[in-house]
DNA sequence: ATTTAATACGGACTTTTGGG
DNA sequence: CCCAAAAGTCCGTATTAAAT
């Protein structure tokens, strides 16, 4: 419990998809770089203790509540406008009032149990909510008057309202706007080490604009060092505690959504790799598959597999599997082979299958073999 | 000072599946 | 039926920077 605390104190978020793990994939393979962890740790540290809590952060994640006041710029900002949304609470103008009236009376609810509107239809077809009461909740917890307070086993949410959640110590804790900006910039740059100001801007999803100045404010500060780095076009900046390593040693498949990866740019930037997510493109474009986790060994990326948990065979899939070019394939497909293991022991799977497709499956086929 | 170019941003749209 | 989750592309518009 005390790596996990330590983990999400490190990266200021801890991004849901590192948790998806703990559900029985919506994305054919869960994933967590911190390997295997129990539930319960989770659950003990963000719905019972609350030293933690759900909040839009870099995409949907889990932050320290201290980081709460500083967030007010995302709950101001924050939109839910799928198609017919709109039209529907215009509909019934009463609606927003009734969905907080519900949950203030009966304590917290999913989405699921929150009630329809009485006029028109509850369900958002061609929309990621689905339905009018989910869109609501979620509108309620962007904004910050629904808070999550506690997850159901298969991961849906349980809304309740933010004041029976978070303590009125935090809730009115008031941080400047711009010491809030600041304060977001410097924890983004803690976690770098060595960033650009879109890198900066990208991890809590701020505009680039927003952030110019608070840099400069930092490092007049003297709280960023402005550095050139060989290579890179754009200035960088530094963050005072950030330490180089002489060498790194590093074994994990990582998630698309993993901050090393999650600023596609920075990827490039800093391994030479070319990665996109093809999960929202139609099968035949393709390129890699649908779910593909790259390969870190290291310091470099060096492979990438298009993953499937297979749960009825009890077998992890390697569906593809390529090599980065001007990589040692032998030592490679040995790391990853045991990783691959790895993986497939905490999803509580028996083994671990390679097909055909990619350039270097032969080579990952004879090396998951020769461990068996 | 005015026009043009560059950049940023917001919104709409795309894909998938197990389990309650 | 309902819920979990989200990057990239395209396009129109707004703001900023550069050029004349």
């Amino acid at each position: 419990m005390n790596h996990l605390r330590r983990v999400i104190h490190q990266l200021g978020l801890l991004q849901i998809d590192y948790v998806n793990v703990l559900v029985p994939a919506q994305y054919q393979v869960p994933f967590s770089r911190l390997g295997a962890y129990d539930r319960a740790q989770l659950d003990e540290l963000v719905y019972r203790r609350r030293e933690f809590t759900e909040h839009w952060a870099h995409e949907a994640s889990i932050v320290p509540v201290d980081a709460w006041p500083l967030f007010r710029y995302r709950r101001l900002a924050h939109r839910v406008r799928p198609r017919g949304f709109e039209r529907a609470l215009r509909r019934e103008p009463g609606y927003s009032r009734q969905v907080l009236a519900r949950i203030r009376a009966q304590g917290a609810l999913t989405a699921a149990e929150l009630p329809s509107p009485t006029t028109g239809e509850r369900r958002l077809p061609g929309s990621w909510y689905g339905t009018i009461p989910r869109a609501m909740a979620e509108w309620h917890f962007g904004r910050g008057r629904l808070a999550i307070a506690d997850r159901r086993p298969d991961f849906r949410r349980v809304f309740d309202l933010s004041e029976r959640v978070l303590s009125e110590d935090i809730r009115s804790r008031r941080v400047p706007t711009f010491a809030a900006h600041r304060a977001l910039l410097l924890q983004a740059a803690r976690a770098h080490g060595v960033a650009t100001t879109g890198d900066l801007a990208d991890y809590f999803r701020m505009p680039v604009t927003m952030v110019k100045p608070r840099l400069q404010e930092l490092v007049d500060a003297g709280e960023l060092h402005p550095i050139r780095v060989h290579g890179w076009t754009e200035p960088a900046y530094l963050h005072p505690e950030a330490r180089r390593p002489r060498r790194l040693h590093a074994t994990a498949l990582l998630s698309p959504f993993d901050p090393v990866v999650w600023h596609r740019p920075r990827a490039a930037r800093l391994f030479d790799f070319e990665y996109r997510l093809e999960i929202f493109l139609p099968a035949p474009k393709r390129r890699w598959g649908y779910y593909v986790l790259p390969f870190l060994l290291n310091d470099r990326l060096t492979a990438r597999v298009d993953l499937k948990a297979d749960r009825a065979g009890r077998r992890l899939r390697v569906q593809a599997a390529y090599l980065e070019p001007d990589t040692d394939g032998a030592q490679v497909s040995d790391a990853l082979a045991r990783e691959l293991g790895t993986m497939a022991g905490w999803l509580g799977l028996e083994s671990v299958s390679v097909g055909r497709r990619g350039p270097f499956a032969r080579e990952l086929a004879a090396a998951v073999r020769a461990q068996r």
